[in-house]
DNA sequence: GGGTATTTGTCCGTATGTATT
DNA sequence: AAATACATACGGACAAATACC
């Protein structure tokens, strides 16, 4: 009995979700039904299940109950392709590059990714954009923002961030609104000659901020994080030409980096 | 006011942790204190406090008080390196490879690397272990787990699977106990002739079991997530050879990946 | 649309337990 | 041993969101 009486019920109720006897979506019993089942005060069932709650296991919802919660088929992402391809690796601003990528679930089916039209911005390069970029603080920088999503569900948010030098050398379009015809990799070797010969993924997880919550519908405690990859891009001179940040939730995302001689992708059923 | 009055005072303390004016390991004022301060009862200010809590913001500690939490300088890994070297990636089974490893931090200091002895089982593969190594649920694999540690504290958990019949043809030394000399890659190179031509690595985040958070020294409640990075190899028929399990908690390690031409590492301090 | 019952959310006060100094 | 500070548990009251008639 070292374990207080909250975690002991959400013990129970832990059980009885991973056993299966609660189904996924299924409701639990109300908190006044639970507090006669349990012996305890309501307000001891509400520890119990906020505890389940930051373990992601259940939700609740005003008015209407408390659900164990839905396991989302998730999204994968392959993070290696080839580094000289229009947009580079699939999560390389594959809207700018016109392309419409297929995505594959573990389940196995093709999904449709669609994105809004770039957001474009004059910023100044703050401290990281500035490192990854390589140039100077305070710096001008062309910022082009997007909102993706598969299936109508929104999957990530993405920047790109150009040095100005780029447009003031000839390269006018990337402060256009619309996307560049054929992608902005090709577009920067056309009119500046800057080849991407490969780039780099930063993986980090971090919580979401406000917006991101909203964008993506996280619970709002900071509970699910967020993916935070910093792709930077090189041209023939191994010169940081493009930094793309996108951000992806935790709770519904995965990625593959291959190294080496790898076989087709096995579609795989994650069953954990 | 709209919000709840325990949500402006987590925002206040946020402001004031963010401003600056409560600077990392600073201790809050106690929960008495805040509640003459807030004009609020007890049970509200500590569910202020639990909101900052489950934000990653501060932490409590019973009989002490509660406390700005430190940021963690992050460990960095490298997924991507020469697909045939001995344990393919940094990450691959470095400590069985007899690779002493460092991890460079965004600060740029080296660090050391150093690992438990492999404790060895023969498992019969689950789902997971028996799709990706591509045998029969069921069947028997050989299990080398390790528990690693970069300057002393813990790292990563990291669990080996290979097939059952790689003992039987006469790689019989992966049974034993202890490292393995030049590591399994090229000992399965030498007595099988399975050399290792690429592999895959599967990105997810996951909550930590109880096993895991102990290890790391994680809160229990599961607010910090651990990557499980599942790194299949492939050898020259394009047959998994190896299933490398990792697992990785969020909050203090990031990841690298490299596509194409890419120049050195350039040691960037993360300043977010 | 309105009203009512149900269910979770917020807030209070109090008492006692447990960990740390 | 004593003081301090957070943790657990109780009970009660009202608010807010939702569903249903």
């Amino acid at each position: 009995m070292a374990n207080p009486m909250y975690r002991q019920i959400a013990e129970s109720l832990r059980e009885q979700i991973e056993s299966g006897a609660l189904g996924p979506g299924q409701q639990l019993r109300t908190e006044l039904e639970l507090r006669e089942q349990y012996g305890a005060s309501r307000n001891t069932i509400r520890d119990a299940i906020k505890w389940l709650t930051t373990l992601g296991l259940v939700e609740t919802k005003p008015g209407q109950g408390t659900f164990v919660v839905q396991k989302i088929d998730p999204f994968v992402t392959t993070l290696t392709a080839d580094p000289k391809r229009p947009g580079g690796a699939e999560i390389a601003v594959p809207g700018e590059d016109g392309y419409g990528e297929v995505d594959r679930s573990p389940a196995g089916q093709k999904r449709k990714l669609t994105y809004s039209d770039p957001q474009i911005e004059i910023q100044k390069a703050d401290g990281k954009v500035a490192e990854h970029l390589r140039v100077a603080e305070g710096s001008s920088v062309i910022s082009r923002h997007q909102r993706r999503y598969i299936d109508g569900t929104p999957w990530s948010l993405q920047t790109s961030f150009y040095p100005m030098g780029f447009v003031v050398r000839g390269a006018g379009r990337l402060i256009e609104a619309g996307d560049i015809r054929d992608g902005t990799v090709k577009y920067l070797a056309d009119t500046l000659g800057l080849r991407q010969v490969g780039y780099r993924n930063w993986i980090t997880v971090r919580s979401p901020d406000m917006t991101e919550a909203g964008f993506f519908s996280l619970p709002q405690d900071g509970r699910v994080g967020v993916f935070e990859i910093l792709e930077t891009a090189f041209d023939q001179t191994a010169t940081p030409m493009r930094l793309t940040v996108t951000v992806f939730p935790t709770d519904r995302n995965q990625f593959i980096v291959n190294v080496g001689e790898v076989p087709a992708e096995q579609l795989i059923t994650d069953n954990t």
